[in-house]
DNA sequence: TGTTAGCACTCATCCCTTTCGAGTGCTAAC
DNA sequence: GTTAGCACTCGAAAGGGATGAGTGCTAACA
């Protein structure tokens, strides 16, 4: 497929793949021959659009307009065009320092992910905070809050920390509670919440005695709970930055769906174990993207894949430079929590 | 002042604010004749109108077009025209049982208390967490993390839970934290933080011993985490609806503002001690609001003031419904925090 | 055979004018 | 004090060139 089009082409290609992404507007073939890189007459440069525009890569507003990229145009150029070392070392740095700075929590680590990506690219940002389901155990606390419900607060190997309320069966007195918090911290320490729930668990029912189903349930619902990953969402506004949204009923049904915040969820979880991904107009499922690109990537804390980030943005978008920004950004992202972590990466991998 | 104008004009000016409201529309004489609540000739209502203008209460777009509301005429209007009553029982009602449903944590209520003040009113809503500030202790954990950290998670007697991350000195191990956490639970209980801070850490610092300065650093960055409201912010995106933001640039600066949320907490701060407060155009203190209206309401659990609320919206909004809607909105949330939180109203009057 | 100049043609955009109508203010009559 | 009548204002909508960026095609050129 790649070799439909020849050299020229694809030059061609580029050159306006890269105008339209900078203007927004069709490119015409005087424009083009203006250009450095391109040294033909607008007239040959029209008979090789012509020919782009029959194989489906360009197309045209109307007669007497310039062309506009395909989706199919994006695609290629994302695929075998785009030169990706679009950020510099200094730009990377930058990312690395000011993440490092913010040490104290994951939620704080995440929020400022988001702005920085947003603020870099300019487009819309979305970050997923890290999932739980395969952290260990290191510490369980049941407080009790009031009559029928406690707080259980979950510290994990990898340092995350997650409180969550539980109901909690009437009978329940708070020494019970305390008695059961002991005996989950002597013999669950170490394991995954999931095995503790489907492996662990029958095994211990004797040893907890009658409060056993009061555990599996609380177990039950905990597991729930640190599976739920929240999603940090920064520039939103910005795509009314872009002509594509010029038109105030577009921007509002954009906004009202990124509020609503389902789709982004989706969106992000899409990609699970794939490193990059890059969906571009119709390739993504929620029609509100169809005129947009969602670029996203995911990122490891000591070797496993925890969750993922995005940025989102009209299809013009400068894939180049955000591809390379994700790509820093996930690394660095993984890096801080893996540090800041602490034991975190090397006692995941013993299984 | 409010005998400046006679029963007349301010059914006409009423019947105006009214119109306006509906419409955004300039409002003309011929529009008001044929109302039946005014039975004038056009030609009369244009007379009044006359002077209503020279008085501040309506103004002109240009000569030939129909008058539109002043913010004078809309502090005339809430100080003294508009029907409060513009809530029926059964949304009342929908309200109060809507938000009974809710019953697990703090933080889904506000949430789902800022989803139906945007869902009903139509405008962007704004709900603040309750304030910890002199909630009273109920239990305090200290779970260490990792080297340098640990958890702190408090319950107060209002129910509410807080979990903070804190640096911690290095010398201290997990049997220290255990220890400190003891003492605390042991003497700090039923005090109020700020009472534990100031007043009764002095007394016992011997008892405490050598990690006095620990336990003092740690409460003190407590106090100050726990000071932290959050914001939540619902249906920003509902701003574009209204034709006063059809304009993309002036819609994009306002969403940039609420998103970067620092507005919203100095709006929500504001009316610390006042119950309801309105706040139309120029008097809001940012700019970015001046064509806006602010409804804030503020909302008690056992008596005491912990936060509130309010919506933002067009200058021409619909006030009587918001005030009504805010009011009703206050009074059950408090309920309802108040219920779940349940021994909270009883321990927070003994002084 | 590939490249280019030339030319007729298309069509969105801009600007100008005209028309239309909602609304006003004033005056005179009731 | 109220109202009908009327001239006047002015924004919004509709129409009509002119403009110019851009195309496709043809024929000439290297």
């Amino acid at each position: 497929m790649t070799q439909l089009l020849d050299v020229r082409k694809m030059n061609i290609l580029r050159a306006i793949i890269d105008d339209y992404i900078l203007t927004a507007a069709p490119v015409g073939s005087r424009t083009l021959s203006k250009r450095d890189d391109i040294e033909l007459s607008p007239a040959t440069i029209r008979n090789e659009m012509s020919d782009l525009t029959e194989l489906g890569f360009l197309e045209q507003p109307h007669t007497s307009a310039g062309r506009v990229p395909s989706e199919k145009a994006y695609r290629l150029y994302v695929n075998n065009i785009m030169d990706r070392a679009h950020i510099t070392d200094d730009e990377a740095e930058y990312i690395r320092r000011h993440l490092e700075q913010r040490v104290s929590e994951v939620g704080d680590v995440i929020k400022e992910t988001a702005r920085m990506l947003s603020g870099i690219t300019n487009y819309t940002s979305v970050v997923q905070s890290p999932h739980l389901r395969n952290a260990r155990l290191k510490h369980i606390s049941l407080i009790p809050v009031s009559e029928g419900s406690a707080l259980a607060v979950v510290v994990t190997n990898s340092g995350a920390t997650n409180s969550t309320m539980l109901k909690v069966p009437k009978g329940i007195t708070a020494q019970d509670l305390e008695k059961i918090s002991k005996l989950m911290n002597e013999r669950m320490i170490g394991y995954r919440l999931t095995d503790v729930h489907k492996t662990l668990l029958p095994l211990l029912r004797e040893e907890i005695g009658e409060q056993a189903d009061t555990v599996a349930e609380m177990l039950g619902s905990l597991d729930k709970d640190l599976g739920k990953q929240s999603v940090e969402v920064v520039g939103a506004s910005k795509m009314l930055d872009f002509p594509e949204y010029s038109d105030v009923a577009k921007a509002k049904s954009f906004l009202s769906e990124i509020e609503r915040g389902e789709m982004l969820s989706e969106v992000l979880s899409e990609n699970e174990g794939v490193e990059i991904s890059v969906r571009i107009g119709n390739e993504n499922d929620n029609p509100e993207l169809k005129d947009c690109s969602v670029v996203t990537v995911s990122y490891r804390v000591g070797g496993e894949q925890v969750g993922s980030m995005g940025v989102i943005g009209p299809t013009r978008m400068d894939y180049g430079k955000v591809v390379a920004v994700l790509r820093c950004m996930s690394e660095s992202l993984g890096k801080v929590l893996s540090s800041m972590l602490g034991s975190g990466s090397e006692n995941n991998n013993d299984q």
